[in-house]
DNA sequence: TTTCTTATTGCGAATCTTTTGCATTTAGGA
DNA sequence: TCCTAAATGCAAAAGATTCGCAATAAGAAA
């Protein structure tokens, strides 16, 4: 995969992309440098993330949180309901393309969506 | 607005709101900090707006960059749709009550959410 | 295998955003 | 006018992310 994408397929990378294949739900840098350890430190880590997210590998995905999460790129574009309580994370598959002509039809002046992000916030069951 | 949220009115908040209020977008906190300058330092900026969010006067809203922006909490709770190219903003009101439902039903394990961000990416009509 | 080029890495320092501590000021009720 | 807690300014801290650069190593070529 690496090479496909035109890098070289050091351990770090590897580990990495290892690691985030592992991964139930987005993941930390901090958390996936830790993980790495020994094989990527923090800094490269945010290179390699970033690099491999230019290409398609991986997604970013932002919490609402101060620090940014990644996931590995597999499947379908989906959505995350997590948990205001416990940080549970659960994945949500919503009709997009609907979703994203609405959009277009609402905002005057625009001729095309590229993108969108939409992250839920609520309470899972074991949660009060 | 001010005193019946349980502030005291400052110049400085008093400021503030009225340039969320002019304001045609969402703004940062420096903006926001350099527009009210001698009323209201960075600091207390960020301040002043985290107290008038929890009292509802503004709202978040978070388009993914490194930094925070705030805008005036009026009228329905509404999106956006941000150009890629010229970082122009348009209003996007979704159907939202049946989104939300649709991730309840995606999300097994989640009983309710409380709420989601949401933001479109695209071109604007004056842009390549 | 050995050599060579340059992508990749580690590490330190810098940058940017946001928060905290604290002494001082001030809004607004008494 | 007085008084107290809310607000404020300023300096410093904290957290996330980026940058600069010399050292290292992946992979193509010999």
């Amino acid at each position: 995969m690496l090479r496909h994408a035109g890098f070289r397929a050091t351990y770090g990378r590897v580990a990495l992309l290892e690691m985030l294949a592992h991964a139930r739900k987005p993941v930390r840098v901090e958390t996936a440098a830790k993980a790495v350890r020994g094989k990527l430190d923090l800094t490269n880590t945010y290179r390699a993330l970033e690099a491999l997210r230019r290409v398609g590998l991986v997604r970013r995905v932002d919490l609402g949180h101060a620090h940014t999460h990644y996931e590995l790129a597999e499947g379908k574009h989906h959505h995350h309901l997590v948990c205001d309580s416990c940080g549970k994370v659960a994945d949500v598959e919503i009709q997009e393309k609907e979703m994203e002509r609405a959009a277009l039809r609402a905002a005057r002046d625009f001729k095309s969506v590229r993108a969108h992000s939409l992250e839920f916030f609520g309470l899972c069951n074991a949660c009060v």
